[in-house]
DNA sequence: GTCGAATTCAAACATATGTTTTATACTTCG
DNA sequence: CGAAGTATAAAACATATGTTTGAATTCGAC
């Protein structure tokens, strides 16, 4: 019914007065809304839900980012900037054994999970994903899983003296990413066969550190000979035990 | 408007007259909802989409089971007398040695997802339900999982000498099942951080594999003295290494 | 203070979707 | 055959939800 060229609808100028001082509402809903689709997932959000509890007019959505997607691929974004993705990499990247690295990357992606601020947002958000995806799966892989992944075989790889693209390597670096994930992604299945499990910050201490020792258990099969000192025996075997 | 004894609506007399002989339509709605449901998840369908693909009438799938959600949940128990469950409970009750069971529940599990008929079902409508839980997750849960699981820890507690009650038992059942699950739920992740990933038949039984070899290292290492002949050297330790 | 642009607001709009109604065909049994 | 209950179909209905509109309001610059 419009011309091609009356398309422009409630979209802003592109460019408001002042991008310095950045507007209110816009945060609000932009934070809001990070935290509402985390938790329901794009499609079971409405954005009159983010508006109301934005204090700010259903319209506001529209206005500031086009349409509902624009405010959710925006929201991915800048909750992509946040911090979690710098606790995993520092843990990835200190100089110390990999084993220890190995350890604390774990115990940093468990922990990020019972913590009711912004930086879980990435699983929480990940897994909406997973099971329904937007344009913002892609988003998500690109910028933050395929990074730590390449680096976890890194340094998996040097564990087991295979390079970053063998195969074996990331079969292993997907084992241990599975034993995290699904403490994330299955967590309604575990309370229903778990029910006892709480997840405090002390039993999740444990659960990362038995992920730790039940990982650790096969990559250091493939030492040729025991390099670290304190750790008990290991198998001098370079390969583990062939499958019949 | 109504008074309170006229509120059947389209709800058909709850007893056919025929029970014996099936209705077709009835019986393609269920076999269509299955799968439309599994792809797409609850919310995300719609009973138009069904009643479409199953050659019926919008209103046949409130005709015949009251509403979306009496469909949804009768889709779910037919699919869950289905026969995935009992390869499954069969590889878990064969008769021989632990070793050999955990290797064949891995493998029965890991096929279910390349499959594109019925069979995989219950992963593919769990993913849904894990990120957007309806009155089914409970049954998906007490029907499917928790037997399962509960069989897991015999068997896994059989192998490490402790009892299936055992934390340590406990987290080493969810360990394996991570392997596995991180296959099902996370399949665009996978897809996005490791591209050369085929799911061939070959392919999952090298993955499969993997697995339990990644998972025996550690329960083995629980064994005191060797008893299985043909595998490689293990720890002496009854536990672990300690966690420091 | 006043003008103009940017923003906010209430309301309307359009569409999708679950549900219900009403009428019509169909099946079974007497 | 004919009556009663059953199944299907087309349409209407009600509601939720993303989006748009046009007026009111705010805010910065002059």
């Amino acid at each position: 019914m419009m011309s091609t060229l009356t398309r422009r609808t409630t979209q802003p100028p592109k460019r408001r007065r002042r991008p310095s001082v950045s507007d209110p509402t816009r945060e609000k809903l932009l934070d809001v809304a990070g935290r509402i689709f985390a938790d329901r997932g794009y499609r079971a959000t409405t954005i009159r839900e983010i508006s109301i509890a934005a204090g700010a007019n259903v319209a506001a959505v529209n206005y500031h980012f086009g349409d509902k997607l624009g405010l959710y691929t925006e929201a991915v974004q800048t909750s992509l900037r946040a911090a979690e993705l710098d606790a995993i990499q520092n843990a990835l990247n200190q100089a110390a054994p990999p084993q220890t690295i190995l350890r604390a990357v774990i115990r940093v992606r468990l922990h990020s999970i019972c913590r009711t601020d912004r930086p879980d947002w990435y699983f929480r958000i990940l897994a909406h994903e997973l099971a329904e995806p937007t344009p913002a799966l892609r988003q998500l892989i690109n910028k933050v899983g395929r990074p730590i992944f390449q680096r976890m075989l890194e340094l998996i790889g040097g564990m087991i003296g295979l390079p970053a693209e063998d195969d074996k390597t990331k079969l292993c670096a997907v084992s241990v990413m599975g034993q995290i994930l699904v403490y994330i992604f299955a967590r309604p299945l575990l309370a229903g066969v778990w029910p006892d499990l709480k997840m405090t910050p002390d039993q999740i201490d444990r659960i990362a550190d038995h992920i730790g020792d039940f990982s650790l258990a096969y990559i250091e099969t493939f030492r040729p000979a025991a390099l670290s000192p304190g750790t008990s025996g290991t198998n001098r075997a370079t390969q583990p035990r062939q499958r019949k």
